[in-house]
RNA sequence: GGGCUCGUAGCUCAGCCAGGCAGAGCGACGGGCUUUUAACCCGUCGGUCGCGGGUUCAAAUCCCGUCGAGCCCGCCA
């Protein structure tokens, strides 16, 4: 049973419908680590969906989170932004209304392509809206119980004026900076490390401290089913304290965890937006289809740990999911989004068409069913849709070992033995050959003419490339054209 | 100090939740073929399921303990 319908299975126990929610901090590029959050929300969905029960995914974006440091990537100003929150800060590039919206909007058109749909909540317009105001209140007024919850949780004893609430400072615009001195039934008054005192009130004058936050954001939306990064939930981290408060303070039943771990980038170690380890998730879209990156996540339990590798390595992911394609697997299934199709054009077979052809659509698919694949409607649509990736993966991931072009004319130097096969071997293709008659004759012909084989393909390779390997011979004469190959041998001649 | 995950064939892993003949791919080996985009075809070999106990008619699977590896928490969120 596919770990996403187990725990669909589970849920329904408890209710016939969920609300999902995840929580991708917009402080940074969001990156293929983040995502995994958001895919495996949508598995969950999914797989209750298909259980019959009802759910969905809201997607709650902190952008009142104050900037925590100068990030690598920021430019050296932003020293004076750090304590205020994301959605008060410029975008560091211009483009956007503030710097969470920078990072926030391709996120969500991400989540898009993914076919992921989500309800999202930004958290300033939410704390302005009067939903946290209830859950603050009560939070002011319990402060020493949850003060002690936290103490029992964590072992780690809270400062004698703790309270659970940052006030926004008037002044100096930071979240992070002034201490609760007292409060009202309407306001919250402070004294901030700038020297300003003053009072704001619940809608929108600040914001809980994470813990707090976190199960009171439970309450709010109703959430019962939420992953969250393996850092929540160790002993005594946020989950563990969310848990507590949401029963004890505010009489909520805490959501069903699912942890997940980190996915790794194959060789640099854990992705993180702050070390600037990372393949922001817009730029992965452009370049892997959607489902294949949905499919890393879901193949994999969430508490396994991933090595992902964007190069050879998703070539070899492409080839495992044609494979499970084929068996209907689930993990296939929840990973296809839309209305996609899959014709049996192997995405490693489009990689060396698609560079012959030049990435011309017509001229790959000429080559495609002269190579033997039978082009329907089906692989017309599916061919076009995946081209586009092939190449765009070629140009940005793909190692330069099966990278290839193939230039107007050669011009090199062959051996006495090299012209003697090349001759011959022009003669005896003949057009309606087969890929592997054509690799074959290879054989036939060196055999014949007493040359090593190996001698003999660096000469066809040398004639059409210009360099002593390329990809396997058959296919790629086959793909180039019979006669265009015989043209092109005597031509170098 | 605490938590989570992992430990199954030489390698990468599936199987474990819900106990019922020990699995796949790759590698190795034999053969065919033999420069190839991580070649292909046929076949063979390959395991004390980390270790020790317990429960059971039956344990890779459940329970307890233990060893090893990785990460996370014990700053902030």
């Amino acid at each position: 049973m596919h770990w996403a319908d187990v725990i669909a299975a589970e849920l329904l126990k408890r209710s016939d419908s969920h609300t999902i929610a995840t929580g991708i901090s917009p402080s940074g590029h969001i990156h293929l680590g983040n995502l995994r959050e958001m895919v495996t929300a949508d598995a969950i969905r999914r797989a209750l969906v298909d259980a019959g029960g009802g759910a969905k995914i809201v997607y709650i974006a902190d952008d009142f989170d104050p900037l925590r440091r100068r990030y690598p990537f920021l430019p050296e100003e932003y020293e004076n932004y750090v304590g205020m929150p994301l959605c008060k800060i410029p975008d560091p590039e211009g483009c956007h209304n503030s710097y969470s919206e920078h990072f926030l909007q391709p996120f969500l058109e991400s989540l898009e392509i993914l076919g992921i749909p989500v309800e999202v909540c930004r958290a300033y317009q939410m704390y302005r809206d009067s939903l946290y105001e209830e859950n603050t209140r009560i939070a002011l007024r319990k402060r020493d119980e949850i003060a002690r919850i936290i103490a029992e949780v964590t072992g780690r004893e809270l400062e004698e004026d703790w309270y659970p609430f940052m006030p926004l400072c008037k002044n100096c615009g930071r979240i992070n900076s002034a201490k609760v001195k007292s409060f009202d039934e309407k306001w919250v008054y402070y004294e901030c490390e700038c020297g300003y005192s003053g009072k704001v009130s619940y809608s929108g004058g600040g914001k809980l401290t994470w813990r707090v936050d976190w199960a009171a954001r439970w309450q709010i939306l109703k959430v019962t089913c939420e992953p969250f990064g393996k850092d929540h939930a160790a002993a005594g981290g946020s989950y563990d304290t969310g848990v507590r408060i949401a029963k004890e303070i505010f009489n909520y039943e805490p959501p069903y965890p699912v942890p997940y771990e980190w996915i790794h980038l194959k060789g640099k170690g854990a992705m993180k937006s702050s070390k600037g380890i990372v393949i922001p998730v817009r730029e992965m879209v452009e370049v892997i289809p959607p489902e294949i990156v949905r499919y890393i996540t879901i193949r994999v339990k969430p508490e396994r740990h991933i090595e992902f590798d964007p190069g050879i390595g998703l070539l070899d992911l492409v080839e495992e999911f044609e494979e499970k394609f084929k068996e209907k697997d689930r993990s296939v299934e929840l990973s296809l989004v839309g209305d996609v199709v899959y014709s049996d054009v192997p995405f490693r077979h489009l990689i060396v068409v698609g560079q012959i052809a030049n990435w011309d659509l017509d001229k790959v698919l000429e080559i495609i069913e002269r190579t033997g694949y039978r082009v329907d409607e089906i692989a017309r649509k599916d061919v076009e849709r995946r081209l586009k990736y092939a190449k765009k993966w070629i140009e940005k991931y793909a190692p330069d070992r099966i990278k290839f072009e193939i230039p107007e004319n050669v011009s090199v130097d062959f051996s006495e033995e090299e012209e003697r096969f090349l001759k011959v071997y022009a003669e005896k293709l003949q057009n309606n050959m087969s890929p592997e008659e054509i690799h074959t004759l290879v054989y036939d012909v060196s055999k014949e003419l007493g040359i090593k084989p190996s001698k003999a393909f660096q000469a066809i390779y040398k004639a059409i490339l210009g360099k002593t390997y390329g990809p396997r011979a058959g296919y790629f004469i086959k793909s180039l054209g019979v006669e265009w190959v015989k043209e092109r041998i005597k031509a170098a001649l």
